[in-house]
DNA sequence: AAGCGTGGGTGACAATTGTCATTCTCGCTG
DNA sequence: CAGCGAGAATGACAATTGTCACCCACGCTT
């Protein structure tokens, strides 16, 4: 065992969330597989993650991204906002450069992606518990490649047209006028070089702009 | 070949299929922990799967539906034609009727679903492999709900349509007049009771229609 | 041969969607 | 205070979409 400081010696604590319950059990088990590893606590959605990490104090949180009732990135967030100790680890099927860039506001330590080597998350564990930066090979070269063009309301009601509501529903939903909202929509159709509302939808998603 | 009181002592041969290697290795993990199934391959997708099993001869193969080049389903339906003993689990995370009748087709003998808890798949292995049927209990009971109700041409319409291609590009690419398309979209629509084509689109995708 | 079902097509019309120019408020900021 | 910019709304117009009633050509039955 290489000694890099006096931690090293000791297990990593880790606290573990996923919303798939049977994922989130198969990764526990890889990495109990390794000696210096414990999972202290698993949460299968972003308020039992939040509870259990301020719970346990864990060295590192390891996080899904989408759960339900809140998001990876908002617990991430959220544990920033509170200077817990415990460093972040998101670990997303999705290579969106949006979700890697809030990740890094968000005061994540690293970015990985389901489909890597499975072999890697415990070694990724260790290097972010050294206090390092770990990020996905290939999204760190691109990573700030494009800002999020929206603003809020055309990300909001995209978002709805993409679901398959009209205009109207849209606006009454939001509390905007059947004109508004397709004024906002044309804007974003624009701003992402799209078609329709459709298209402009599934390129805003694809960059996990949503 | 022995009784099957005899072979339930022996270990049982796993094959596991799932693209995202992080999912792979950990799943193998859980299902190692276990002292009585072994895991004997590993792929990372749909060709891989079947040369693996074809080549191993494994008691069980548990694979994921969503994979690159072949399916989990193409990959089962292809060892039902072949006649090898292999009894197949689907793992998936889409709880889609169309998904499970089609698994079933395929002589699939369990279909589960990801969120499940992850300590039920090792049981559900050994159900199989004893040549039980395991179905996730919330799709057993409404599985024969319905039929998918989309003729061919309503489906590839409506799939390209849910990509945000408008009516004319839709004709074009499919050989068809535009007036035709809006025909079948007209159709599809009223079908699956949406109020437009994006919602139609999304209802077929989750009941697993495409 | 008459009848029928299916896949594909027309044409017409209403509703929804996409685009623009313009207007009205606020809340800032110089 | 004047001026600017963001957010929201109007109105008008063109394009696209959704609906419907029919038409046509084949291939099968009877």
């Amino acid at each position: 065992m290489p000694s890099t400081g006096k931690e090293s010696r000791k297990t990593i604590r880790v606290v573990l969330a996923e919303d798939q319950g049977m994922v989130l059990g198969a990764l526990a088990a890889l990495l109990e597989i390794e000696g210096d590893i414990s999972v202290i606590a698993k949460a299968h959605n972003g308020n039992e993650a939040l509870d259990a990490v301020l719970a346990h104090k864990p060295d590192v949180f390891i996080t899904d991204i989408e759960m339900p009732h809140m998001s990876g990135l908002d617990v991430a967030a959220e544990l920033k906002r509170r200077r817990t100790g415990t460093r972040v680890v998101i670990v997303t099927t999705f290579a969106r450069t949006g979700y890697l860039r809030r990740a890094l506001e968000a005061g994540a330590s690293g970015y990985l992606l389901k489909d890597m080597r499975a072999e890697e998350l415990a070694d990724a564990v260790r290097r972010v518990h050294q206090g390092l930066r770990v990020i996905h090979p290939e999204l760190a070269t691109e990573a700030w490649g494009e800002m999020d063009p929206l603003t809020d309301r055309e990300r909001q009601v995209l978002r709805l047209a993409g679901e398959g509501l009209a205009s109207g529903d849209i606006a009454s939903q939001l509390g905007l006028s059947d004109g508004t909202v397709r004024n906002y929509l044309s804007e974003a159709i624009s701003k992402l070089g799209a078609n329709n509302r459709v298209e402009a939808a599934r390129i805003a998603r694809t960059k996990g702009w949503l």
